[in-house]
DNA sequence: CTGTTAGCGCTTTCAG
DNA sequence: CTGAAAGCGCTAACAG
């Protein structure tokens, strides 16, 4: 049997109110009793139970964590850097992942409602109109990394996707690239996806270049899915001279098929991906992608957390820096093929 | 204001008892009632407050996950093994990372258990005797994924590290590789990174020759790591003819600096890593290594944990097997240099 | 400064 | 089959 704070107000002679303020007001307690109740805490070892207080202060200490999937370094990084921020907190995070199903996410944010966390965090770039509706009754603080949902009260953390894709297309064009590919998320995907394949379009209209349908192919940011796209690339008649994908993953799948097709990149075909993860400047060659603050993300979203969870304003948006990395998967084009 | 079981027994007109019982045992109660309540709740959108229940019931259906690192995908799919066996379930995980530090694994088994988490999966490898302390005085039931901590009662999942080394070795031996590095992991890690640099030692014994201490380098188990050691390894006179890599993150740092010093691999050093992450069958070359099998790490883990949750018996020891994958960075060697 | 009391939302005897 | 009442462990007025 776990010892109670009745056990602890016994063991010391007092009531167990006493011993309540000593644990969260001990200043106004005398010295005398405080050092007592102290002493009878420390040798039996007494800790609250979280439960308990939980149940009479409306207060779990925990927050509840959505993320998409488990296994890409971009999603873990942002947990890594909401840790931090929480590091010397009493908070603790209920987590989990929706491998991208928003019935996932919906049914989840009911299970942490009900286990009544004190705010959520959720990564996520698809919110169709049930989430946006979940999302709304939440009863307490939310924050949303990744997309602008669009809605009104909900801060949101992100990076410009648009002008990010914008910025590689326009610099692969500069190379003298036009026959540019563009393997995307999963068309589904409202937010990130699309206007990173935004960017991907305008940046080519500006060059007065329409956007060719069997130019752009689809993913669901896997490796797998980067290889099997560039796969089917590779048989058409129309090679391109370069392929822009919506994240690293894809990309090091393109990469890999190229080499096991003696593509060379970037002598045959340019690559750029998207994120920036660990393996872009570990892989041969490094790949030229769009570098963006994960840590920062989380770090930024578990401020903003704090901030809400404590009665404070925070800011609708806040929009984080991306750069342009350029390493050896992306050359000036040679000649036309 | 929530709505809460007495509004919901004032709506029916029973007493909050009777809704109780059609959360919990509906065939309890008439149909009738059983009826009249459930079209309380249903237009209400009544949800019974879990923290409520948990302090009644005991039981918060919270079971804790505590993890080295997120973002290493040798334990994220860990994870994912975990959720998939508890997806239809009630149950939410608390989980957090300790980057290796034994002092925050203590410091988070405490907070879960004052969270009154249900169970703890703990994946470490290092276990000193005040975490034992601690593991042991833990109140619910605990599994351990990754090493034997020598704890008579808590069940442990795992591989055979040991001879998995020990493989790997006389691989490498049998190839005619004699000067075989190891880059270890962090030398005060007592096991699996020990057993596996037990197994490195016995298989050179078995073929009599001596482990060289400058043949023995230590890493933290990253890219980095990996890359620094082998930048070492290179400055000396003697040059290895293979590596042998704790992880396959180290591994490919080595491959990295290899081919940034026009090491070729696997002509002139051959390499082999540990875990078999996705990058590693994806990188050029692809890399030879150690399978494991994470996925079913976890959820043999959660299957137990969900056994010893319902008071059954579990096997105190569960090993998983692993397998040699020989792929591009291993190769007999030439001649001697 | 300290103790008494009520209550957080739910479950579970115990009567009826 | 149903309701009243006690209790899970803790906090927060309210008196004294």
């Amino acid at each position: 049997m776990k010892i109670t704070i009745n056990d602890v107000a016994k063991l010391a002679g007092v009531s167990k109110a006493t011993v309540s303020r000593v644990i969260n007001n001990p200043e106004t307690v005398s010295e005398n009793l405080r050092s007592k109740i102290l002493e009878v805490i420390d040798t039996t070892n007494y800790r609250p139970s979280k439960v308990a207080q939980a149940l009479s202060n409306k207060r779990t200490n925990i927050i509840g964590i959505i993320i998409p999937d488990f296994t890409n370094p971009v999603f873990s990084k942002i947990i890594v850097g909401i840790e931090d921020v929480f590091k010397e907190t009493e908070y603790d995070f209920l987590m989990t992942s929706t491998n991208f199903a928003v019935k996932t996410e919906i049914k989840q944010i009911k299970m942490f409602d009900e286990k009544n966390v004190d705010g959520l965090v959720i990564l996520t770039d698809q919110i169709n109109d049930e989430l946006r509706a979940v999302l709304e009754n939440f009863t307490k603080p939310i924050i949303i990394i990744g997309s602008d949902a669009g809605l009104e009260k909900i801060p949101v953390v992100k990076i410009d996707n648009y002008r990010a894709a914008f910025e590689v297309v326009s610099y692969l064009l500069n190379l003298g690239h036009e026959k540019i590919v563009m393997i995307t998320g999963d068309m589904k995907d409202k937010f990130s996806g699309e206007l990173r394949f935004d960017g991907y379009v305008s940046a080519l209209k500006r060059k007065g270049l329409k956007v060719q349908r069997e130019f752009v192919y689809s993913s669901k940011y896997s490796s797998k899915d980067g290889y099997k796209a560039m796969t089917k690339i590779l048989t058409r008649t129309v090679v391109p001279t370069a392929v822009f994908c919506v994240n690293d993953k894809v990309a090091i799948g393109v990469l890999k098929c190229c080499h096991d097709n003696q593509i060379l990149v970037p002598e045959d075909i340019s690559v750029v991906g998207f994120d920036d993860i660990e393996i872009a400047s570990l892989y041969n060659p490094t790949l030229s992608t769009v570098s963006q603050p994960f840590m920062e993300k989380g770090r930024a979203a578990a401020e903003n957390m704090l901030k809400m969870i404590n009665g404070k304003e925070v800011q609708r948006e806040i929009v984080l820096d991306h750069e342009l990395i350029i390493r050896q998967t992306t050359a000036k084009i040679k000649r036309k093929k």
